[in-house]
DNA sequence: GTATATGCAAAAGCTTTGCGGGTTC
DNA sequence: GAACCCGCAAAGCTTTTGCATATAC
């Protein structure tokens, strides 16, 4: 048993066919995929709605077994739920880096603090290029880029 | 002339009067309105096509004269662009807090740099509550809150 | 056995786009 | 005057939903 399926049998969602596989996926995964992608892979081996696939997504998501992002291309991306981390996105690639900053977290934190609040959660984006004195080429056309 | 039809001009965008229209608006607004709320409120003086307004919001976002944010409900929002400044959000209400702080953002270029990269833009969104030792009282159905 | 999840297909947003006519600089 | 922008309406995507059937516990 996963550890995301662990984490479902404990929030007391039922593990269907479906979820299986959709948490299979994302454990497999590296990546941030969006709903599209997370369906294409599923169906790769199993059968299942994309109907059905929102809602699995949509549920894990409320439940705290996933974590939903978006980035600049405004489709929902989806990643295991855990420790809280950043993402740093290359302007000219779109590669997303996962970055873990304990200073940063407790700044938040901290900081909130400061206006009154608790911090429940928090989403990081920072968009960047690569520091680099030589000539700069550009990997990847404008049009496709997560910003 | 306000700050961003100036900005405007300094790009070479064209003032026409939906873009005067729709940039009053956001130098009015406080909050993030979405697009159909910038819509909507350009509408009570000037007709405005929809398909206009989404045109424009695209042209000086890319421009560099407004900025794009999207929250937990998945909508686009704006503001006018400016220094960098960050969102708290009120679980309970959905109100949103503009944070700014100078620690934070020294935080981010450090961290961004040790990796290798240069920082462009950043977009940090705290979900957070009231920190509050007596009995919190729920402010809003959680069906329609900005998360 | 019961409550809950799925599949299917339709519908409901939100956003983009093609085109002819109008506007800015 | 040339380049660019707008209104309109249609189309494209993503996401949600109703209903009958199937499944987990």
């Amino acid at each position: 048993m996963s550890r995301l399926e662990d984490l479902c049998q404990q929030r007391g969602v039922k593990l269907t066919r479906p979820r299986r596989a959709v948490l299979q996926v994302l454990e497999e995964s590296n990546d941030h995929p969006t709903v599209s992608d997370i369906h294409r892979r599923v169906t790769q081996k199993h059968h299942i709605a994309l109907g059905t696939t929102y809602r699995i997504l949509n549920r894990l998501t409320a439940e705290g077994v996933l974590r939903r992002c978006v980035f600049g291309d405004d489709k929902a991306r989806y990643e295991p739920a855990g420790s809280p981390h950043y993402h740093l996105i290359d302007h000219d690639t779109g590669a997303i880096v996962e970055v873990s900053d304990d200073r940063l977290t407790a700044l938040l934190k901290q900081l909130v603090r400061g206006l009154g609040y608790r911090m429940i959660a928090c989403h990081v984006e920072i968009i960047g290029e690569i520091e680099d004195n030589s000539v700069r080429i550009r990997r990847r056309p404008r049009g496709n880029m997560v910003t």
